[in-house]
DNA sequence: CGGATGACAGATTTCAATATCTGTTATCTC
DNA sequence: GAGATAACAGATATTGAAATCTGTCATCCG
């Protein structure tokens, strides 16, 4: 009997790291039954298709991110706006320190993210919930005005793309990204507020 | 003699037409030169490299587009903010004009633009200075209020990104993105007013 | 019987031999 | 002599045979 009973989280785990070591191009199940000591047919149990693993690894890699962020919507003594700055700013950082700190890694979750569309769809579609309750809160104290806050959630979403998709991530290296990012994040701001 | 003197534009020409039939991965010197029966140096007579080539061929494209936009910039009966409003819409129609008609081509000349960042850096460089012009003019006319009308153009091009940069070009099929890109442009109209 | 296995067929990838391409240059032509 | 050419070396791309991978399944084990 192995040391551990072989559970979907574990097979993610050992996925997560052959995709770190051979990249999204290279790492295949077998890749990831050697490193778990059991035959690929095993993993198969768990995961009907190399591709379903490999969105459950995405979708795995998304929420980590979102659920930092719902932090932030959860904070009550911000007003709204300086709330929606915040957020903004973090979900930014978040990207670029990702992008950064390992850019081989952020390129191999960009190829995931590709494949697995529908999956980042979802995410996004939570991202911006989260947007349209800060803007919510803004409306009701009188901070914002605007007709309607999911179609304003979705545009601001949309306008500060270039900070947040990964098809981007080259130019956040720029050393006046900083600044771009401001400048766009006060046009927005000052676009909605009443 | 052949019917006509070899000159720049009728290579670049010749090119266009390779890589429109071959697509950027396959289109060769030599297959330029066959286009125009004459042998693959005498084109390096013209053109130093095969990248140069390529970014004189990137650079006419990029020329042609913004040509259309001066224009936009150079009515002189409509207010500023219509105007620019008018002049997002026409840089984004555009795009989404190429992208749809033949997607083959626009990927084509995407590969291009990613091959040559400084010849569209030149170019962003210029849509920007036109931006800036609308705002400035705006700004006169008392219907903007901004502090620096560079960084506000600045902002406005990054903060439309998703509108005009290419690696957004898929999502522009989605039958709601005319709402999208209205309600961004909206805000970020909102955003500039006095 | 629930769960793992390894053998298998068809699809995909790898690798090395072969062909083509890029960029230079000595030569040719008008 | 200005402009085109063709031969060439080194770099890059193509190709097809061999290896590997994906997904299935009959079989094995506790």
């Amino acid at each position: 009997m192995p040391p551990e009973a072989l559970t979907p989280d574990r097979i993610l785990e050992a996925t997560e790291d052959v995709l770190r070591r051979y990249g999204p191009a290279k790492a295949t199940v077998v890749d990831v039954a050697r490193a778990l000591g059991v035959s690929h047919g095993s993993v198969y149990r768990h995961f009907r298709t190399k591709a379903a693993l490999r969105e459950a690894v995405t979708n795995r890699w998304l929420e980590r991110s979102v659920g930092q962020l719902a932090k932030i919507t959860a904070i009550t003594t911000q007003p709204a706006p300086v709330k929606l700055q915040r957020w903004l700013s973090a979900l930014f950082d978040a990207k670029r320190k990702k992008a950064g700190d390992d850019p081989e890694l952020f390129a191999t979750y960009g190829v995931l993210i590709e494949e697995n569309s529908g999956v980042v769809d979802e995410h996004i579609r939570e991202l911006i919930a989260q947007l349209r309750e800060i803007i919510e809160e803004g409306v009701r104290a009188g901070q914002f005005a605007v007709d309607d806050t999911a179609v304003a959630a979705h545009a601001v979403f949309d306008a500060t793309a270039r900070f947040h998709d990964p098809c981007h991530a080259a130019k956040w290296r720029s050393p006046t990204i900083g600044d771009e990012f401001t400048a766009v994040s006060d046009l927005l701001l000052n676009g909605l507020r009443a």
